[in-house]
DNA sequence: ACCTGCCACCTGCTATAGCAGTTGTCCATG
DNA sequence: CATGGACAACTGCTATAGCAGGTGGCAGGT
């Protein structure tokens, strides 16, 4: 009776099996990146502890990592306040994180096995789908994949942790235009198709390049960074 | 258990006012790239604990933040280990540093106060001091100096924090040649002078090229990178 | 001798309690 | 009325205790 039961292999629910300090860092960050905790609040460990209905370690460990990631800032014995992240905060971040792409991607230049590359063609083959269709959702998912193939690829853990914290800002405002130029996908299209290009060519330094250029492209029609106005004329030094 | 003997190490310093979490956090991260902790290294947070004479809490604190830093992993109720860092590893991050100090530097261009631009000429001109005399201490301080007004006056506590950890890396293996050529000291005099230069200039793009490719050299001349065979081929920072 | 199942021990993980500074308020005093 | 100081109520920080899951070894059965 209970034998046949037993050898059922549990539904293992999905997300349910993180530790509580783990699921008390992304909630607080989801929080904080979606303004649910504006700038400046105080947070207690305490208040936080019993508002989630845990104890009040877990909430800690969560708030040292977000203290890390320099979304709060915690004056000891004093308290812990939200960071105040202005658009310029945010465009650093971005460059930040345009540049660590840029080196995931010079690395997984040379180290990507033909398995993930042939994923990743798979991956733009939907991209490119998706963008005839002008399917949001799947566009999103098929990004996500890309980038996380490419970080995936290159092994780095300092690397990965760093960008996924990175990423959560990605929904910070978020206000962003929806209705972006129509030529925007296409050309998002584009430039994934090159990176793709670069990385089976192993070529670091163009895949870096490409890519390095595609987030911030991407980043200027978010409008969390200015278009380059005289950014990129001649890198002459300008006489004072 | 065996890992007592590799707990003893530098008395670190004479800061006795910083959270316990925060010292064992260093002290760990110290004893880890210093080599004391060697890689694959079971670490108990029990046994650290009281060998270190202190509680649990501050332990899993300090071991949480080096995961996030990659130096160590552990498996969900099984056990905690030192990550393993082979050559390849650390030539990834010394690159990732690159990329980073080199954003820092293009921020800097930008905000960098005058205040912090007058320190750093006289950081620069200790630097040329110290390299007359060949006095390498000298040197060493004033180099973690400059890098240091660069990274600080970005304001992106983030970016700071990155490269804080990256810093720590340095010191990883180090039979670094201490003989090395003997243009090299004129040689980070002049890359110095020069990023000093681009900073005063304000100019982002030249601060940012001249910065990584600093770093980078150094990176070649402590044996952490290899030399570039094809170095001619420019990685340019400015898309098209 | 070999498999098997149980059990002590280990691990990370969480909760509770209490310490030590900091801050704000309220009453006493000049 | 203004001012100062002590007390109460916070805060982050640390220690202790105990839970749940995983591992290895030892005994008992085949």
């Amino acid at each position: 009776m209970a034998s046949d039961a037993a050898l059922q292999v549990e539904p293992l629910a999905e997300e349910e099996t993180l530790s509580l300090g783990e699921r008390a860092y992304r909630r607080l960050r989801a929080s904080i990146v979606q303004g649910a905790l504006a700038p400046g609040a105080k947070i207690s460990e305490r208040g936080l502890a019993n508002a989630l209905g845990i104890s009040a370690q877990p909430v800690r460990e969560a708030l040292r990592r977000l203290e890390q990631d320099g979304l709060v800032v915690t004056l000891p014995r004093r308290g812990t306040v939200v960071a105040e992240i202005g658009p310029e905060r945010l465009a650093e971040l971005g460059r930040i994180r345009a540049a660590l792409e840029g080196v995931a991607a010079a690395l997984a230049a040379e180290r990507m096995s033909e398995a993930d590359l042939a994923e990743l063609r798979q991956v733009v083959r939907r991209m490119r789908a998706a963008t005839a269709a002008a399917d949001h959702e799947a566009l999103a998912e098929a990004n996500e994949r890309f980038h996380a193939l490419i970080q995936g690829a290159t092994g780095n853990l300092f690397l990965i942790r760093s960008l996924e914290a990175l990423h959560a800002f990605d929904e910070y405002g978020r206000p962003r235009a929806l209705g972006s130029t129509p030529n925007a996908l296409p050309r998002a299209l584009r430039e994934h198709a090159g990176i793709l290009a670069a990385l089976r060519a192993r070529d670091p330094a163009l895949a870096e390049t490409r890519m390095r250029a595609h987030v911030l492209r991407s980043l200027v029609t978010n409008r969390v960074l200015a278009p380059p106005a005289r950014a990129r004329r001649g890198k002459s030094l300008t006489p004072d």
